[in-house]
DNA sequence: ACCTGAACACCGTTCAAGT
DNA sequence: ACCTGAACACCGTTCAAGT
């Protein structure tokens, strides 16, 4: 699948050295050929970010799944958050690429999906009292650039930490600072 | 100055869109001529972002001083942060580019130096007794991360708020939020 | 010291033509 | 329906040559 491709392309050298040409390279076709499957590089890129949002969306719910309890919910959501980060960091680039909204507007939808089931975590938080009361959107909107704060800086390995069993540990300990003592 | 060219040019065009023969067209030099200022396009950027750690320092700092009390310093200085951020986002993406550090390996120490301060404005407000006693680093690196992903997301345009107004009043709520009622 | 123009190897995209 | 090869307009980078 010309997808797989992609993601293990933009992974191998980085979002700005992924070119639809080498792509085609790879495949054993010509570099005309990716053209009769997606319009353009941009929506291929577009379908890597939808796939994204559909896998993140899948381990969040599943995390926050295992509760017990709203608190537990929400904090289990937000190391799945990272935790995806992590493992496939060339789609979470593609899925916040500034400019992708305003070349596919069909991926605000998707994402705000996703906001709206955080929202939700949120909303049992604040009717189980471990949260405040107030604007859940704005309170969503603040755990989820939490998440997002921790996830970036994971992959951008911009937090110095040494080896990867560093690395696991604080993401644990952030999460559970952020959200498991509300 | 070439650098500022550059940076307007990234401002308009996003960081894909950055090109050496775009900015050598409209400052008026032939494509080449860049290449007597700079060794490449990578040593380029990495003087937008050795900018960027510059100037964020500097408001960072200057924040911070307003005080008062640890607590308010380390709030301040968050929220000068996300500031900077939504005034210089081509900075921003430049200073947090993936591999840039690879490329540039004395940027490490320059942001790791706007790390030092930050892990002293937490350090101050462990000794107030504003923040528990625990690991400064890791609750540096937290911090870091609130800061990060309010300031990331708010470029990226994807909180959905509407106005530039609404914009602002929610960076205020959310370093309030995080920093300001530890 | 600084700039230019030609050159090379790349890239995204299109399109007539093939099966 | 799917692919190809040539073509066009771009790009980063180099280099001999100019002032």
């Amino acid at each position: 699948m010309l997808r797989e491709a992609a993601v293990a392309l933009i992974e191998e050298k980085g979002r700005a050295g992924f070119t639809l040409r080498e792509l085609a390279r790879r495949a054993g076709v010509s570099h005309a050929a990716p053209y009769r499957h997606f319009e353009d590089r941009d929506e291929l890129l577009a379908c890597v970010a939808e796939e994204g949002f559909g896998m993140l969306g899948e381990r969040v719910t599943a995390a926050a799944a295992l509760g017990p309890g709203p608190r537990d919910a929400l904090s289990n959501a937000g190391l799945a958050y990272v935790e995806f980060a992590v493992e496939h960091p060339a789609h979470l680039r593609v899925m916040f690429d500034p400019g992708l909204y305003r070349i596919r507007p069909s991926l605000m939808a998707i994402a705000e999906h996703s906001f709206d089931r955080l929202q939700s975590l949120i909303v049992a938080c604040q009717r189980s009292g471990d949260l405040p009361e107030g604007s859940a959107r704005d309170q969503t909107r603040v755990a989820w650039a939490l998440m997002h704060g921790v996830a970036e800086l994971s992959i951008s390995g911009s937090l110095a930490l040494p080896t990867p069993a560093d690395q696991q540990r604080f993401r644990a300990y952030a999460l559970r600072a952020l959200f498991g003592e509300l």
